[in-house]
DNA sequence: TGATACTGTTGGTTAAACCAACGATAACCA
DNA sequence: TGGTTATCGTTGGTTTAACCAACAGTATCA
């Protein structure tokens, strides 16, 4: 919530499922806020951040690297396309698939948000020490 | 994701913020098929849970309990008066205000998804001993 | 070769979290 | 006391994220 008035009712506020997902609600605005700054959505940097380590792909891995709906990246790419931070070509070896890479200008966008996103980092975890980032980060993987 | 096949691109995996949406996500995932199971929604249970916890209470009590904007606990009390598992009546006090309480069956639900909800706490922490558990909850309470 | 699996697309749905503007009422304080 | 400011609940939206069914085309495997 935008006014942390921290009210939270103790059947909510003693819930683990609850400090988490108002912990995730509150690293979420501060991602968004700081993207949509540089114009990009949370679904566009997650898929330019997997082509970045992919280099060129097809969409059905970056839907895996990124953990997104396969056609949720079908929409994103276009977008990236239309934007010309993406382009696009068939693939010779499987002509299922498209490949889809960076541009120059796509990944001085990935530069940038990449910046960006480490600037959120700090944001987000200000209350916590080095330490404390490692064990908080530990405990999340094993909750997957 | 459905398909949790922990591909995440690298340049995800390693943020904080990527690890806490994750898990998040999850937990939402699986409080959501619990609740409907039940009948509910997340907002509902908010809302039910608030008035457990603080008794007959304006609209606007019930959002700053259940972190919730007030138009949506507008839309949520409407629905749960439509199920008649809250009554509603003007507050002699402040003509304002509207106070909602729980009926005998809004009280029976939240007594059930109350349980629901603690089946959920030991489905999303299952992986963590009971040390690591308040370990957890300390560290997320101070990214608020 | 025939069944099965995968790819990308069209065209959706739902929950959650927000927002502007309004009329009514209460509180504050000059 | 009167006038400003704040609060309450409502109408009527928006955006993001996360999902799904069904399809045509292509690859794979038995």
């Amino acid at each position: 919530m935008r006014t942390m008035n921290s009210y939270a009712s103790p059947r909510l506020a003693n819930l683990a499922t609850w400090q988490l997902s108002r912990a995730a609600a509150r690293s979420h605005r501060v991602l968004h806020e700081h993207l949509a700054a540089e114009g990009a959505s949370g679904y566009e940097y997650r898929v330019l951040a997997a082509l970045g380590d992919l280099g060129p792909a097809s969409q059905a891995d970056l839907g895996r690297a990124a953990a997104l709906d396969r056609r949720d990246v079908t929409h994103t790419v276009r977008d990236l396309h239309a934007r010309k931070l993406v382009i696009r070509r068939a693939d010779p070896d499987d002509s299922r698939q498209m490949l889809v890479e960076l541009t120059t200008a796509g990944a001085a966008m990935l530069e940038r948000l990449d910046l960006v996103v480490d600037e959120v980092q700090d944001v987000v975890l200000a209350g916590l020490t080095p330490a404390q980032r490692r064990t908080l980060v530990h405990l999340l993987d094993k909750l997957s």
